[in-house]
DNA sequence: GATCCGATCCTAGCACCGCTAGACAATCGA
DNA sequence: TCGATTGTCTAGCGGTGCTAGGATCGGATC
């Protein structure tokens, strides 16, 4: 039995490989470098190789994703647990979570801006993905205000997170002034 | 003379023809489908002819997005015209915004998802660029509030209505909700 | 220990992509 | 009418994601 075992071990850990080359590939290169011939080369296995892990390429950046949301996840319920008031946590929730876009372009765009072939605001959607949205809500229901649904209001505030996260990085928002942008968003859309 | 102004007058049609052609395209099968052997095929010429109006694929995206950000300046405008008080126009705006995001999606990534090859945020923006974030400003400058700067208030709104463009039609966003997100936005960011 | 068999992996190739060199035909000016 | 120029097309390059089919290797069986 041990030899199976080693087996799959073995496997699960190549699959590891794949997903944390895939990612150190982008974040160098950027996701048109990712192809399916230059991966393979990396982890010193053929092309067919990743099709016996992954259905595609999309499958790939669908699991970059997904490693991606775990993170987020964890880091902004890190950064809410550091600060000691509803208001200083959303402040410090909408840092991080640009922080983390801006430092992992890569996987930032895996998540929400390439197509993963992962589901979204249905039942089926894959568990890191819930419990990144879930984590922004443990922080944003705080401050939702009166009358006002609160993973509505987290809809709204994370769509304005990522609109500053996309658009600053695409070059279409100055870069100096994110702070500036942050603060007015906090200031405006947190009922304190 | 006339001979030559005919040819560039049929030269230039054929430029629209291409530009029109692609955004159709792009809007029917999306911009995967747009490949330059379809797109010759359908204007009826050989691929290099392309290459004879425009440097690559992506000069073709940034066309289609040129025209899509003029058209969109206008409908801005339209819609804040018609409305007749600074807290309606804003909300006419936003609903504006997401009605042209929602209808025209190829031409919206074309804009702002995908990469067009063109400048922002910068003195060599394409002037109809500057002039649909021109038309936001002249309606969110109204409401901007005290000390704070009308461009600035201008970016972190236009974010947000990215944000909720990009992520209702991602799927990521139930669509139902949209209208009462746009009501929410405009309630917390306007100061009346 | 030899043999078989199934799992595993690789070579080779498909159809398609963006893009371009070079041949060819049509048109213009002399 | 002839040569030059302009315009267009055919053909092809290197790359893409993905897959069929053969080789090879390791474990189980006699």
């Amino acid at each position: 039995m041990s030899v199976q075992e080693r087996k799959e071990r073995e496997r699960a850990d190549r699959e590891r490989l794949i997903v944390a080359t895939a990612r150190e590939l982008a974040e160098q290169q950027g996701w048109d470098a990712v192809t399916t011939r230059r991966l393979a080369e990396r982890i010193e296995y053929s092309q067919p190789v990743l099709y016996s892990h992954f259905r595609g390429k999309r499958e790939i950046i669908g699991a970059v994703a997904l490693e991606g949301a775990a993170e987020m996840a964890a880091l902004l319920r890190a950064a809410a647990r550091a600060a000691d008031s509803p208001r200083a946590r959303v402040t410090a929730l909408a840092r991080a979570y640009l922080d983390f876009a801006q430092r992992n372009p890569a996987v930032y765009d895996a998540m929400f801006q390439l197509d993963g072939g992962l589901a979204f605001a249905h039942e089926d959607t894959p568990e890191p993905l819930k419990d990144a949205f879930a984590a922004l809500l443990e922080s944003l229901g705080e401050v939702a205000g009166d009358g006002v649904h609160p993973a509505l209001f987290t809809e709204v505030f994370w769509a304005a997170l990522h609109g500053l996260a996309t658009l600053t990085r695409a070059g279409r928002l100055p870069p100096e002034d994110t702070e500036r942008r942050t603060e007015l968003l906090v200031d405006r859309l947190a009922m304190v």
